[in-house]
DNA sequence: CGCTTTTAGTTAGGCCCCTAACTATAGACC
DNA sequence: GGTCTATAGTTAGGGGCCTAACTAAAAGCG
């Protein structure tokens, strides 16, 4: 849903090519970054897509999977906090969530009576059978989309993704990519 | 930026512990899936950080890249709806980028006059500059988040990508993932 | 106890993204 | 020529995402 990034990837050639005028260029880099984005935008929608016929969005997907406490053995977030984290977002983004499902009457938020900063997020017996309607489909789709590549193959990918994630944590903190950025010429 | 889904991965074996009461779901899909969609978002958010350094978003460096004609043998997108194809954006999306670029006046709109109906936009000098000084450092951002994968990696990796796209395209213009889902009981 | 710092959550404002509906021009066909 | 359809672009309205600033409660500390 909201990537945008050049639907039709420029050529390889074309990434050739224009490494002549930039040096600092890297083609299969430049390639493999391309086809990442690319590749998640293109799941992310076919899922989100699946998702939208039940009338609810990632977001509001990924609270009330959160939520599900059926799931055994997985730790349980009940905190509007404790959501963001795990969901990724910010803390101001949770709280939009929580309003418009709470609107819908899919989850609840209650006072936390030890501590009055906190509330405590819940499911509603209409979000349990709503998360619950959604889940078989979405795993046939999940299914679907991986269903061409073998064990194997399904191995390899997630190792060579998690080496970039690792670069790409290593590299969020500091954010310098090289010496000469932060005396590059102000604009 | 966008994503929003799990930052902390489940662990494995808790969607094999899962797999057993939900009978769709298939362990090694989903792991991928979200290994995917996570490495996107977080690659997503390290270009976009070093972009924002120099105030602009991953879709307006998306429409000042299009825009840039000294690529050469790439052909020139020049109007809002082949920018939005090539940006695989609706094209309401790219009025509203464009609205924004011609209002810090990167871009310039001007009337095509053959076709009345059509708009012709470019890059101004103001913009040229500045899409020229964000690009070292993008490239090197690319560069350094795919530093650990080998040539013969970063190979297989998009080999491996292309067939989920494949199948991804392949699911999208239907979307009828199994039978039952048309007749699924409504919620 | 009172003051400061920290933490939880919300609010305010902005950008990106979408779909649906609308305006205006162009093209096709009687 | 006049209508009917197709196309280019915009507008309207909504959701999700962000950062920054704010409120309220808790915790640390003299």
């Amino acid at each position: 849903m909201p990537l945008l990034l050049l639907k039709d990837l420029p050529r390889y050639e074309c990434l050739l090519e224009a490494a002549k005028s930039f040096p600092d260029l890297d083609p299969s880099a430049s390639e493999v970054f391309l086809n990442l984005l690319r590749t998640g935008d293109e799941v992310f929608r076919v899922a989100d897509h699946n998702l939208a016929r039940h009338e609810i969005s990632q977001g509001r997907f990924t609270v009330l999977m959160l939520l599900l406490d059926k799931m055994e053995n997985c730790p349980q977030p009940r905190t509007p906090a404790e959501l963001a984290d795990m969901a990724g977002v910010a803390r101001a983004t949770m709280t939009g969530l929580i309003d418009t499902l709470e609107r819908d009457g899919l989850v609840k938020r209650e006072p936390n009576p030890e501590d009055r900063r906190m509330m405590s997020v819940a499911l509603t017996p209409k979000g349990e059978t709503l998360i619950r309607s959604v889940l078989p489909d979405h795993f046939k789709i999940m299914a679907a989309l991986m269903s061409q590549l073998s064990e194997a193959e399904r191995k390899t990918l997630v190792r060579l993704l998690n080496k970039i994630v690792q670069q790409a944590t290593n590299l969020s903190p500091g954010t310098v990519v090289a010496p000469d950025v932060a005396t590059a010429a102000p604009v």
